[in-house]
Parts: structure tokens; sequence; C-alpha cells
DNA sequence: AACTATTTATAAGA
DNA sequence: TTCTTATAAATAGTT
């Protein structure tokens, strides 16, 4: 967003490359601040440079966060909850994070490979149910699925033929 | 960023603070997968809504991102290791974290409470050292201290009088 | 969910 | 690296 326009993928130029993380790094910091302040929202941003240098961003701080993120699933003993909302928090959580990642893909450019869909064990109806009729196991099959697709999609990007079927499949409770 | 600037405080209607915490989620998401994609960094966001809904988005995924913040410091069983570099970095990186809050809520317009540098083990120079030559021991203390401040910043925001001292300790790096 | 007037973020350049 | 500037992007208020 300055003198012209870049292509979005990665800055060859190692030095180029260095000022661009810094420079970008602090605005998702900011913007990451004003979305806690302005809604009330509580932000972890975890960041690792190319080097490997952690940097993080946090309110109100990373660990609470982190771990209310990392334990959604099991929150030590609990005899049973009403429904199995709670159970599918956490993978819930995980396929809006891959249907984020997946979006990002999809806008990029990428195709998406249509033999994972054989590999995942969902019926795949033409309307999806909303996330929250899905069972658990449901959730963990399309997570896996999500998951495989990903990779996939990173290993031979251009290779492989388009398919958004998946993705209309992620996108459902917006259908 | 829009027809008019706005106070970066709270959004009071609730409609409006939902549409925006909407919109800046996507942004905000948006550019960690820019920043991602660029600078081929690893980078997790987490967010829970004010409702506590969560959202996340991560590249490569969120869970090793995560993981790999909460198990800097001890990774399991080592005899030693050459500097103590590496046994600060989940400290440093803390600190980082609390840096760019503190920065955050100086740029948001609150005061400092004088009397949390009092409660401080480090001898404060005028010219303090770079964090990699702070012991082990002293970035516990200046945690300790940072966090003390925070929630000191945000119970009294308005009564305390200013005190940039501590500020520049954390922005040493930079002197 | 779309539309713009503006404010921000930032790619280059100094 | 830090500052400046021309432009691209994000988004607040509207419809």
């Amino acid at each position: 967003m300055g003198r012209r326009k870049i292509e979005m993928k990665v800055v060859e130029d190692s030095s180029s490359r260095q000022v661009t993380f810094s420079k970008r790094r602090t605005g998702l910091f900011k913007k990451a601040n004003e979305l806690a302040t302005l809604c009330g929202a509580e932000i972890a941003v975890l960041v690792f440079s190319p080097g490997g240098k952690p940097f993080s961003f946090g309110h109100p701080n990373v660990e609470s966060i982190a771990d209310r993120f990392l334990n959604q699933e099991c929150p030590k003993s609990k005899f049973r909850v009403s429904k199995n909302d709670e159970k599918a928090g956490r993978l819930n959580q995980q396929l809006e994070d891959m249907e984020s990642q997946l979006e990002a893909e999809k806008k990029r450019g990428l195709v998406l490979d249509k033999a994972v869909l054989k590999a995942k064990g969902l019926p795949l109806k033409s309307k999806p149910p909303s996330f929250r009729e899905l069972s658990r196991t449901d959730l963990r099959k399309m997570k896996a699925s999500l998951e495989a697709l990903r990779e996939n999609v990173k290993e031979k990007a251009s290779e492989v033929e388009a398919s958004s079927s998946l993705l209309l499949l992620a996108n459902g409770r917006r259908d």
C-alpha cells in the first residue's frame, strides 16, 4: 500500500523482506489493539519471524488467551454438558481457523485438489447442516479433511484441478 | 478510516460494535495472512468476541504456533544451553508482548503510576542494558513489574501521575 | 450487503 | 535504519 501495488507472494530480497516484516508486524499489532479497544475483544497475536524470533501482542495477555483456545475441548473434569456444543467448541474454532486459511488461499488464486474430497468421510450433501448440527465425529472428519486439503494445496498448487465443493461445505453456515 | 475519524475507545452502541468487530476481525486476519505470505512468517491470531465466541487464523496452523510460544521456556529436559539467551526467550517474548501493550496504552492517552516503579527490583539506570545482557532474574523482575504496571494503569488510569521512566526502560533497545 | 468519503497503512525512496 | 511521500487499502457512516 505504497508507491505501488505488490504481488502477494514471498518477497525474495532478504533485506526488503526484513523491512516489510518489521513494518507489517507493527501494523498488525496496531490493528489488533484497535480491535480489542473498540470492541472489548480478547486478542492474542503470535508471530515467529522467518529467522525464528518470537513476537506477540495480547489483550489482556497472550497466555490466558492461548490457554483458553488450547483447552476449549477439555475443561478438567465435567460430568457432562447439556449439548455437544461445548465439546465441539474447540473443533469448531479450528474449522473457522482453517476456513480463514482456505478463503485466503482461494483468493490467492490457488486451485483445490479434487482428490482430497474422496478421502473425507462426510456424505457432502448439497445443503450441509449448520455447524451446530454436526456431531463431534463429523467435525473431526471435516477437520482432518481440511488439514489434508491445505497440505495438498500448498504442495502442488499448480498441478491440480479446481474444485470448490469442500470450500462450499466449509462455508455452509453462510449458505 | 472512513467517513470520519473515530475515538479509540469502546464503541458504545451494541449494534455498531458488532459490525465494527466483524469488519475489523476480517481485516486483521487478512493482514496476518499477508504478513505470513510476504515474509514466510508463522502467525497465529486468536480472538474472542465480546460475546465469547472464538475466531482464529493460523499459518501454518494455530496449535503448533501456540504450543511453541507456551513451551518456549521449558523444552522438557535439557542439561544446559550455551548462553542464557535460550532460557530468556520466553520471557523476552512476554516482555515484547507487554511492551506492545504499554505502547498501545500510552498512545491511548493513559498516564502511568509512578508508585509501581518503587515496587520493581531493577536499578533503573539512565541507559539500561540491551535485553541480551539482562539476566533471567532481571527479566523476571521486569516482567512482574510490567504486569503490575499494566494492572495499575487499567485500574486507576485517571487518578495517577504521568511517569514515563518504566516505558523508557522497556524501550531500552531503541535508545 | 453495498457504497464512498476519508483515514490509515505502507512500498519506495531519501 | 528512520523519515518522507505517493498510493494502495481499510473502514466509518450511509443506503
